[in-house]
DNA sequence: CCGCGAAATGATACATTGTATCAATCAGGG
DNA sequence: CCCTGATTGATACAATGTATCATTTCGCGG
């Protein structure tokens, strides 16, 4: 387990690899459905992949024009739509923003963690949120299908700037 | 306990009035912090109350030109964001709508159960989804305050029409 | 009552986000 | 090659949300 294969930093290498099958798992569902993966459809995982995290439409459609320079928003749309029913990539209301799919391996409920201070999102399939969500939904007879929990608020990088600034403040 | 009080429908007056109670506690608020209660941010309230649900900006813009033709978007988004500052307006990130609060004694964390099919909402304050939540943030670092969580599904009502109409398929 | 300053509104323009339409192209199967 | 459905290009438009700044209103102290 040395040689070349060895030099990549353990975080980057794997994820290449394992997003390359994931890729091709993607291609092989859609086409079978009679769906081509293309080159303005992979630009877009591409830029999303770049990102490494959220972006809105029309930020993509800037990255895109780097590249290409007559990307339109309908043709973002229409790829990002593309990638969402793949259950590649899934959609933030509450940043009006797309994102990676963290385990595109299968359809799944989960929920996304966003901080509203810097924008960083983690995806979670927590049992106990799905679970209660069920629970509560049982009750008023609601069911809550396929779809994801956005939960809002801020993380502990930010909380922890947050206080040395009020630290700061008492100072001055 | 008779007389002319009696004849209200039990759904109607005892709500309409806890509605002018809530309603004067934040007037009262609002002043004490120098803030005014109007008559543009009054018809914004009461056209949300007289919806009984969800409704856009713009189509609580469209209300509000029925009375006084020269209300604005920014003035109607002027009055939303001063609702919702004082609790007593959530904005629904999934349907870019806005809706009544039904508890607005107290700031409050909460869910609101939204109805894909139908549009019904429903606002629980469930302990179960709400320490679930905070475990899960606690787990990875996050903090939820004051944010609401959205969840989106079909309400009891919907499904059965689905079922009904899917029923009616087979018959033909 | 007057007049001051903060709060709120009016008016207008603009920014951002998302869709509709329809013709032109492309890819693959018979 | 030709047919068919999927995709794209091009354009226009709809829907949602803000910025700006002059003007008006309101509460309050003098
Ligand atoms: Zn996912
Ligand atoms: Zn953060
Ligand atoms: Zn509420
Ligand atoms: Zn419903």
């Amino acid at each position: 387990m040395n040689g070349p294969e060895s030099m990549y930093k353990a975080s980057q290498r794997p994820e290449a690899e394992a997003q390359r099958r994931t890729l091709e798992r993607l291609e092989s569902v859609c086409r079978s459905r009679g769906r081509r993966v293309t080159r303005q459809r992979r630009a877009v995982l591409r830029a999303l992949l770049a990102q490494g995290g959220a972006l809105t439409a029309y930020e993509l459609l800037e990255r895109l024009r780097v590249e290409d320079g007559h990307s339109t928003p309908a043709g973002v749309y229409r790829a990002l739509e593309f990638w969402m029913a793949a259950g590649a990539v899934h959609r933030l209301q509450s940043t009006r923003s797309f994102i990676l799919c963290e385990h595109p391996e299968a359809p799944h409920p989960g929920q996304l963690l966003i901080c509203r201070e810097c924008g960083q999102v983690v995806e979670t399939q927590d049992k106990g949120v799905a679970s209660a969500a069920h629970r509560l939904g049982e009750r008023l007879g609601f069911v809550f299908d396929r779809h994801l929990v956005e939960l809002t608020g801020v993380c502990g990088p930010c909380r922890a700037r947050g206080r040395a600034a009020e630290a700061e403040c008492r100072h001055a």
